[in-house]
DNA sequence: CCTCCGGCGACAAACGTTTTAACAACGTTG
DNA sequence: CAACGTTGTTAAAACGTTTGTCGCCGGAGG
C-alpha cells in the first residue's frame, strides 16, 4: 500500500539508511557487494525515493518552472518542448505555468514557484516589470528570460533577433521587386512587433527608400481572423501594397484567406511573407513564405542556461543570447 | 538570503509555530488578533511556505502530473490549457511530461511524478498497457485516462466518441450527395482512426450503402505533409472521390493543399471534411469543415474528476465519461 | 609490536512543516 | 463553589531524507 522508506530499505538490505542514501547518491562511495544487496532490495520493495523529503533535507530540489504567455501558441509550445526534452535528460522535472497574459496569474504561478522551491525558473515575461522577478532571486532560484533580452545586466537571457527577422523578410521583399509595401502587425506595446518595424524601416533605408512609405495596420490581435479583417480593410480602402509583411504567420495566413477570396492573385498580384514559420505556414493554399525562429532551440538553450547556473554556481557566467533568424522562402513570394 | 520558516514567523508574532500552522491551513482556529499579527509577520518576513515540508509531513502535495503524447499536437495543447486553468485555480501545480509518443519516456515521466509524490495523474497512454498505470495506483496516487476509455472498471476517463464523430462526418459527406467516398487517415494501430472509419462505416450503412466503398488510404504519419502525399496518390490513380473525410485536420489542410494545386477544386469537385477542428481549420485558403471535440473542456472535466477523486476518496464515484463531438460546416463541403 | 591510514559504514542531527494531545483561561450551570 | 464545556494556544512528536562525524577493520610502514 505505501511505499516503502529508505528504512524498510535499509532493514531488508542489512545496512544503515545512510548507506542507502549513498548507493541512491553517491554509489561510488559504496562497495560493489554491499551496493548490490541494497540494489536488490529497492528493487523487490519497488522502492521510490520521496522527492520532497530529500528536497526538504537537501535545501534544493530537482524541478524547474516554466511559465509561458500562451501554451496555445506554437510558438511557446515548441519552446516547453526543448526545455521539456533537456530537463527530461537531466533529470529535472518541469512544472508548467500559463500566464495567459494575465500579470495576476503569472504572480500566482511564480508563488507556486517559489513554494515548491524550484531549483530555478524559465519565464516569458508577460510585462516589462522587473520586481516581481526579484522575489525569485531573492530566494537563491536561478532565472532565465525566454524569448525577451536581459531587463539588466547580471542575469542570462535568450532571445532571437527580431530586428534582424524584420529587416530579412523586408530585404527579401524589396530584392522581389516591390513597390509598394506594407506591414501588418499586432498591438503596438508589444516588443516583438515593435522589433520587427524597426529591421523593416532598415532594410528600407538600406536600399535608399524612405521608411515612412512603409503602409502599417495595426490589429488588436495577432490572430487569423484579424489578418483577414486587416486585408478587408486594405482592399476596401483601395491601397492594396505590391508586398505585405505580417508579425506574425497567424496574421498572415488570415491576409492570404481575405486576398485570394477576394481574387488577389498571391504571389501574382501581391507578395505575403508572415513571421515565425510555423507548420502550418507550409501547408496553407499558397505556402508562406516565413522568418524561420530557432524555437525549440530556445527552449534547450534556456535550459542549460539555467542548469548550468544551478550546478555550477560559482563558475556560472551570466550570458545574453541572441539568436538569429532565417528567412525561409515559399510560394508566396517570387 | 534564505526564506524565513514558520519558526521565525512564530517568533516575530509572539506565538508558537503551531499557531502559524493554524493561520495558514485553519484561519477560522485563531483568533482575530492573534491572526493579524501572524498575518502581518508574515508579509514583513516575505515567508512562503515550504511546500516539500508540508508535503512530507502531510503526506500528499498540491501537485498532479499531466503525461501527453506530443506536446506539438494543437489538440494537447487545448487539453493542457484546460488542465493547468482548473488545477492553478484549486491551487494546484501542474508537472507536464511529454511522452513523445515513446514507452520509455513515459515511464520516466511516472517515475518521476512518484517521486514527487503528485497528488493524481492525468494521463494519454500511449500504448494499451495498463500495467505501468498500477505502480502509481499501489502508492495511493489517483489516475484518470484522458482520451481514452478506461481499460478496466473502476477508474475515471474521460474521453470523446470518435466513432459518432466518424458517423457525423460521413453523413455530412453524403447528406451532401456525395457518391464515392474516401477515408484517409493515420496508421492503422491508431484507437482514433480506428473508430473514425467504423464510424463511417456505421454512417455509410445507414444509408443503405456497402461500406466496404468506401476508399481507404491509410498514411504513416498524421501531418499536412502525407495528406499532400495522400491527395497526390488520389490524383495519379485517377481515382477522385466525390468526397474526402480525412482523420484529422492536419491531413485534411495537406490533402486541400494537394487538390488545389492540381487545379480540383473544392468544394466545386471534392468536398472535404476534417477532424478535430483546431484553430487552423478556419484560416486555411478554403475553410475547412470539421469534428469539433470540446478538448479543453476535456481537460477541465478530467481534472475535475481527478480532484474530486483525490479530496473525497471516500464519496467519490468513479465515472467514464464520453462526450459528443459536433459537426462544424464551413466552405469545403457543399 | 605499535601506529597510521584508507576504505567502508553506522549514528545522529538536522531540514520545515503538520497535527495530536494537553493545557490554561474563562464563562456557565447545577 | 465545584464541575464542566469552550475557546485559543502550546509543546512535542512525527514525516523520510541527507550529511558530517566518528568508529571499526585490515593492511602497510616503522
Amino acid at each position: 500500500m505505501r511505499t516503502a522508506s529508505i528504512k524498510e530499505v535499509a532493514a531488508r538490505a542489512g545496512v544503515s539508511p545512510g548507506t542507502v542514501s549513498n548507493v541512491l547518491n553517491r554509489p561510488e562511495k559504496v562497495a560493489g557487494e554491499t551496493r548490490e544487496r541494497v540494489e536488490a532490495a529497492i528493487r523487490e520493495l519497488g522502492f521510490v525515493r520521496h522527492g520532497s523529503a530529500s528536497t526538504l533535507r537537501a535545501g534544493h530540489s530537482r524541478t524547474i518552472g516554466l511559465s509561458v504567455i500562451d501554451i496555445g501558441n506554437p510558438f511557446f509550445t515548441d519552446v516547453a518542448a526543448g526545455v521539456e526534452d533537456l530537463a527530461s535528460d537531466r533529470g529535472y522535472a518541469v512544472i508548467l505555468g500559463n500566464s495567459s497574459g494575465s500579470r495576476l496569474k503569472e504572480e500566482r504561478n511564480l508563488l507556486v514557484f517559489a513554494e515548491q522551491r524550484v531549483r530555478g525558473v524559465l519565464i516569458t515575461p508577460s510585462g516589462e516589470d522587473p520586481n516581481r522577478l526579484e522575489l525569485l532571486r531573492d530566494r537563491g532560484i536561478c532565472v532565465v528570460l525566454v524569448d525577451h533580452p536581459a531587463d539588466r545586466s547580471g542575469q542570462c537571457a535568450v532571445a532571437v533577433n527580431d530586428v534582424t527577422g524584420g529587416a530579412l523578410a523586408v530585404g527579401h521583399l524589396l530584392s522581389g521587386g516591390a513597390g509598394r509595401l506594407g506591414y501588418i502587425t499586432g498591438p503596438a506595446a508589444i516588443r516583438q512587433c515593435k522589433d520587427r518595424r524597426r529591421g523593416a524601416h532598415q532594410a528600407l533605408a538600406a536600399a535608399g527608400r524612405d521608411p515612412h512609405e512603409l503602409l502599417e495596420i495595426s490589429m488588436p490581435a495577432m490572430t487569423a481572423k484579424a489578418g483577414q479583417e486587416a486585408a478587408e480593410k486594405l482592399l476596401s480602402d483601395g491601397a492594396l501594397p505590391d508586398a505585405i509583411f505580417c508579425a506574425n504567420d497567424l496574421l498572415a495566413l488570415g491576409v492570404l484567406r481575405g486576398l485570394l477570396q477576394a481574387g488577389v492573385r498571391v504571389p501574382g498580384d501581391v507578395s505575403l511573407i508572415g513571421y515565425d514559420d510555423i507548420d502550418f505556414a507550409s501547408a496553407s493554399a499558397v505556402s508562406l513564405s516565413s522568418i524561420r525562429q530557432p524555437t525549440y532551440q530556445l527552449g534547450r538553450v534556456a535550459t542549460e542556461l539555467l542548469l548550468d547556473e544551478c550546478d555550477n554556481p560559482e563558475t556560472h557566467a551570466h550570458q545574453q543570447i541572441m539568436f538569429q533568424p532565417d528567412l525561409v522562402v515559399r510560394e508566396s513570394t517570387r
